[in-house]
DNA sequence: GTAAGCAGTTTCCTAAAGGTAAGCAGGATG
DNA sequence: CATCCTGCTTACCTTTAGGAAACTGCTTAC
């Protein structure tokens, strides 16, 4: 095999690759989604319950936030009709697919800390 | 416990989670990072060779984004004192613990891609 | 001797993400 | 009746990421 045609072939394995990981991003990316699914995945599910147990946020990029998840499908909202009307948000079983990456980027942040804690 | 007291506790719980996510976010987010990192994994070394295998990125956001890489210790830069001068970038041991988070998202990304076309 | 490849850099620009601050309608609370 | 809570929205502004295009110095191949 001639040294463009390996190339080729190299890039084409990439695409295949890469594709999925921009699907994924294209989702999950920003600096706040995941830490909003988290939020939810700890039991929290009103608006002004959420937006306090995220440092910093506010309450445009949350509700922007949740509008977009509930697009891709990874929460809910739910409007109860009780008195006063009740809002509620909540992940779909679709959002427990994710929970791995979720899990998995923790355990890396955590080793991460440790790693550049013991560098300084 | 009270409400507030209970509040206070999940806000806690949820930090302790949330912290290491940050952590790992600052380091591989953005669009390109964690496709530069499959393209070393694929065998990939030389610039232009890795600059070829990602479609759409310029040389300016690789030289970048190379650069992060290297300061997080994701990467090394080898300069070969061959004639002429030979450069080659390659994965550090570290970026191996990032294998599990990259392979997730691969996963998940797969079977987004999947759902989305089925339900058009 | 000219074109093409290597490993980038530089400048300029745009779009999107995110932050600040304030406000609003409805209900509850003292 | 004043203030607080809820679930947001609006307008404005700043910052950052990222893209386009050109160019550099060096080398090799035709």
């Amino acid at each position: 095999m001639s040294k463009t045609e390996d190339e080729k072939n190299n890039h084409e394995e990439c695409q295949k690759l890469m594709l999925p990981v921009r699907d994924a991003l294209d989702v999950i990316s920003g600096k706040w989604k995941i830490l909003i699914l988290i939020s939810l995945m700890q039991g929290n599910s009103r608006f002004r319950e959420i937006e306090r147990s995220i440092p910093r946020i506010t309450s445009k990029v949350l509700s922007n936030e949740l509008k977009t998840l509930e697009e891709h499908k990874l929460i809910k909202r739910t409007v109860y009709d009780d008195y006063p009307v009740r809002i509620e948000y909540s992940l779909t079983e679709y959002a427990s697919t994710l929970e791995k990456v979720v899990n998995e980027l923790q355990i890396w942040g955590i080793n991460h800390r440790k790693k550049i804690l013991e560098e300084g």
